[in-house]
Parts: structure tokens; C-alpha cells; sequence
DNA sequence: ACTATATCATACTGAACGGTATATAACATT
DNA sequence: AATGTTATATACCGTTCAGTATGATATAGT
């Protein structure tokens, strides 16, 4: 015997996450937010709570897609050093693309609000540990399909492809040469042998 | 025949920068800029600029002293090697010393500003750059000191390194473990040899 | 059809924002 | 000491902020 709600949570929760992703959380204005979600100011404060609340649901959004996208380009292709250097690829292609470079929304959200909020910089890091794993995951497959040395330590390698990750993904963001980028990429894969 | 300023600019853009630096732009107000720089609103307005240009006048000043900084530590030492471990170790000691952990302000303003303003975009840019610039020189002086490997290409080094160095700052902005930390370091220092 | 309940849209709240007008105070030159 | 110029301090500007009170509206169960 209620009035059911007359927008779609996850649609709204997917244009929050597309808006914070693009201009972080405090750029973001509550009206921008209930202009791109379609709804009202109620009606948002009645589904998500607050505005952190709401950047907080927005940022798990993002995660879980940001760790199954990995996960399945990691599992596809060819072979394991040829995933990692697709993937790395893809990273710089999107750098380059047109319109502002939003990077990772994790990442944006760790420089942004990890140093200031317990919470947030326990759920960016636990995001970059689940990244580790999986990049672990698949480095173990490698070597056990022959493809990679069987001297190589997996997790250490993980470990340092994640920070490169970071280290990329945030340097994009001033748009440097491609080069560079490029030559940076090659050189961390090159720990794959 | 004029009143000369009651306050020093210099000591006043230094408390505005570490202000910045610590906060971020959106997240520092006014008031909290001339709380911490001892002057009044309009002297503020008079000596720099509006709000976007202090924070440019604060972010030229950092980057000049952190250049200064870096080429300080890369030129003391006993050996070229030895000086990069150090500055990366230094780099993570930071990282978990008390209260936020603020890293790079050139990497915080990466993040929150260049996407969306070219200024800062090319201001950033430039800065890891010259950095890159800085670590070639010193990996050139240990090829020439017999240090280093002569087959070291000193470029695509310095840019891994680069790269590397911007990863691992805005990691610790989320207080991994340490040891995650260590074993990235200590992978990518491994390309020195 | 009626009622209970939750959602909706509008309009509003006090506070904080970035930026400035105004008037007083302090100095260097004459 | 008088004058012209700039820095200072206070108080204010309109706007925007995050968050909410209110009342109309729509639906599900009776």
C-alpha cells in the first residue's frame, strides 16, 4: 500500500558515479547530481542517504565494475603477457581520448578523500588489493602454462604492475607525450619474461 | 611615498601552499587561507590574484622546491644506486609518518585540476618533465661512472622510474602495507643495474 | 471507492562560499 | 608637517552550498 518509487536506483546511482567520477566529490554540486540523475532533492537524500553516502555507494559501483572489466580482459586473449600489455595499451588509448581525462575513480578518490577519511582510504585500498590479487591470479597462470619463467614471484610482480598501473593512469592525466607513456608501459612488461 | 606591505608575500604563499597541498583547492576556503596566512581578505586579493591564481603561485612554488628537493638527493650519496633506493624509501617513510598523508601537491593538483584546466594541465605536465630530465642526468652519471650498465637506456629509465615514483606516492595515500610498498620499490629499483 | 503510506515537486532554510566597497591607518616624498 | 598613495581592517555583497519542511500525488491493500 505504497507509491513505489519512479526512477530506476541503479540508473540514478550509475549517472552519481559517472558525475563524481568526472569532477570528484567536492566539484560536485547536489544540483548537478539531481539534474543528471533525473530526480529531486528528496527523493535522493529518501534512496542514498547523504552526499558522501551517496559518493560512497557511487565509488563501490565503480569497483565492482572496475574489477570484473579487469578481470575479464586479464582472462581473454591469447596469452597472459599479451593481456597485461592490451591492457596497459588500452589505459594509454584512453588517455588520449577526447573530452576531460577521468582517470579511475578509485584513484581520484584516493587522492581526493583517502588522506581525510578513514573510510575511503580503507575502501581505495582494499580495491587496489583485490587488483593485486587478480593480477597475481593470472601471473600463476602463466607460469603454469609456461608461458611466464617459473622463477618469477607473482605476487611481487602483481604488486609492482598495480603501482605502475597507478602511476600511469594518474600521469595521463597531464597529458604528457605518448611516447613517454608508451616507453614507460614497455619497460614495466618487460618484467614479464 | 606609500605604505610598504605589513606582511612577508613569501612566508604567506608558503602557508598558503601547504595549505593547498594538504586540502586540495576545491576544499580550501578563503577563510581558512587568510586564518593560516595572517592577512586580511582584500590583501590577499591585492598581493595574488583571485582564489585559482594563489593556488598557481603556491603550486610554481612547490614545484620549484621540489625539484631543488629531488636534484639535492639524487646528487648526494656514495653511488647513483644507492641515491634512488634512498629517495624511494624516503619516499615511503613519508608516506606513513603522522597525520594525512598529503603526498605530491604537483600529483594532487594533477589529479583534481588538470583534467579540467589546460593551465594546470601543461603546469603539471612540465613538472614531471623536468623530473624526468633531473633522473636521466643522474642515470647518465652512473653509466659514465662505470656504476651502471652502459646498455642502460638512461631515457626510458627515467621515465619508468617517473612513472613508478607517481604510483607509488598516490598508493600511500591509502596506507598499504608496508611491505606492498617495499616489494614495488624494490622491483623497479632492480632496473638499475 | 476508501484509506494508509511513501514518493514526488516546490520552495525554503541558515550557513558558507568567493569576492569587494568603504573608510581608516601608515608610510615615503616633498 | 603636509600630501599623495597604498595597505589595512571591517563589514558587506549576491550567489551557491548541503540539507529539509511541506503539501500534493500516486499506488497497493482493503
Amino acid at each position: 500500500m505504497v507509491r513505489p518509487r519512479a526512477f530506476d536506483e541503479e540508473k540514478a546511482l550509475q549517472a552519481a558515479m559517472e558525475l563524481f567520477w568526472e569532477k570528484g566529490y567536492e566539484a560536485t554540486s547536489l544540483s548537478d547530481l539531481t539534474a543528471k540523475m533525473g530526480i529531486q532533492r528528496p527523493s535522493l537524500y529518501s534512496a542514498y542517504g547523504d552526499k558522501k553516502e551517496l559518493f560512497e555507494a557511487a565509488l563501490r559501483k565503480y569497483n565492482q565494475f572496475h574489477s570484473s572489466y579487469l578481470r575479464a580482459r586479464l582472462q581473454s586473449g591469447t596469452s597472459v603477457k599479451e593481456a597485461f600489455r592490451s591492457l596497459f595499451e588500452g589505459i594509454i588509448a584512453e588517455g588520449y581520448g577526447e573530452g576531460p581525462n577521468r582517470g579511475c575513480f578509485c584513484l581520484n578518490a584516493m587522492v581526493e578523500l583517502a588522506p581525510h577519511d578513514a573510510k575511503f582510504e580503507v575502501l581505495t585500498r582494499e580495491h587496489q588489493m583485490y587488483l593485486t590479487v587478480i593480477f597475481q591470479e593470472t601471473l600463476e597462470r602463466g607460469i603454469r602454462a609456461g608461458e611466464l619463467r617459473s622463477d618469477v614471484n607473482a605476487k611481487r610482480v602483481a604488486q609492482t604492475l598495480v603501482v605502475a598501473m597507478i602511476g600511469l593512469t594518474v600521469f595521463l592525466k597531464s597529458r604528457p607525450d605518448r611516447a613517454f607513456a608508451e616507453n614507460s608501459a614497455a619497460t614495466i612488461l618487460d618484467l614479464l619474461q
